[in-house]
DNA sequence: GAACTATACGGAGGCCCCCTCCGTTTCGCA
DNA sequence: TGCGAAACGGAGGGGGCCTCCGTATAGTTC
């Protein structure tokens, strides 16, 4: 897909131009595998793949986690950007808009995220980073639905990102259940909201 | 901890008496094992704690699958029949407290059922089984809610399921922070009904 | 209670995957 | 061009999954 061109946040880039070249080769393997055979993908299938020796992905992503990481970390900061042309929409609106992305992003990459979040601890430096990232995204947009009284006063940003991720791991479900099971879980939020007499936008 | 008797519901049975009581030594097992290594207890090692070789676990239970999910539908039987004894609260209450049971067994499980959903189909027997015994124990508390106008119109009892399901894979959140959670989703089935004006029991 | 057969047991072994280690190759600088 | 550091690659040890088949035993019949 994208010709990963620029590698800066974390993830100790290599220095000498072979060794950069199969770094990406290894990432966009992967990231391949991880999408069509979930997280089953095998890490030596992976540097078949890539066309490189198995020793060559250990020392590039010294674990299994390290390679998931570095697949991932980058769909993060996607997500992460996209909150920025929203300004223009109605508090609610924007706030579930994003929310709507968040869980968008995260189901096609569900077997990916769910072994990650499986192994990877909540004190990774990656699960910070991206922690993080998507409160920097997100939170302004709570808040400025909380200041326009469409959601309930009290209503923390972290437990809005953890029930959507709890939505984003619902299985079996088409994406227009999801869709109707987020916005039903949204309106959470707003009951007993001071502005909520009035019909918002109900989806 | 049940000396597990009777089994009735599906997993063939062995006959012998030697075969029954290797299987149950193996559920057994395999219980104690999920429950403190999650799914990444090796099946050999199960074997191993119930003394028994390998091959008989696999005669028993053909594949992983099998032996998590005879595991795991004890424990959604129990929950099943828990919400026998909710008849007398009121019916918001009644379906907010069965839906608590209902994370509460799920999240001490989260590992196994995790790992059972992600290779479970959908159109398993087993499945199929559990998700009708939870339709039957829960979708009645719904309905009874529904009547009483403390939920809002046209709500499945589908989506309230996987939303709830969602909540349980909520990952680094201590037990009251799920609790807190899932009050805020479930305010969102009661998100403009009729009776909601008046104050329920707001967690 | 002895003989017999269907049933169940157990673990060796093949396969694949994870990860390490180290001899070989290549880069890039002077 | 020569050289040292950096990177490569794959053999191999360890372990888990699952199968296969020779051995042991439960339960039945006389």
């Amino acid at each position: 897909m994208a010709t990963s061109t620029k590698r800066e946040s974390l993830s100790t880039r290599p220095r000498r131009a072979d060794a950069c070249r199969n770094y990406d080769k290894l990432v966009e393997s992967a990231r391949a595998a991880f999408t069509e055979a979930g997280s089953d993908a095998s890490l030596e299938n992976i540097a078949r793949r890539a066309g490189v020796g198995i020793g060559t992905l250990y020392r590039h992503f010294p674990s299994r986690q390290d390679l998931l990481e570095a697949v991932y970390v980058e769909e993060v900061e996607l997500l992460c950007r996209s909150a920025d042309d929203l300004s223009e929409l109605p508090p609610w609106d924007a706030l579930v808009s994003w929310l709507r992305k968040f869980v968008g992003y995260v189901t096609t990459k569900r077997a990916l995220s769910a072994e990650l979040m499986t192994s990877m601890g909540k004190d990774s430096e990656v699960f910070r980073k991206c922690h993080d990232a998507i409160w920097q995204a997100g939170e302004p947009l709570l808040t400025r639905a909380s200041q326009a009284e469409v959601v309930r006063p009290g209503i923390e940003f972290g437990d809005v990102v953890r029930l959507v991720s709890g939505v984003t791991m619902i299985r079996y479900a088409e994406p227009e259940d999801i869709d109707r099971i987020l916005i039903l879980a949204l309106d959470g939020l707003r009951y007993n909201a001071p502005a909520a007499r009035a019909d918002q936008t109900d989806g």
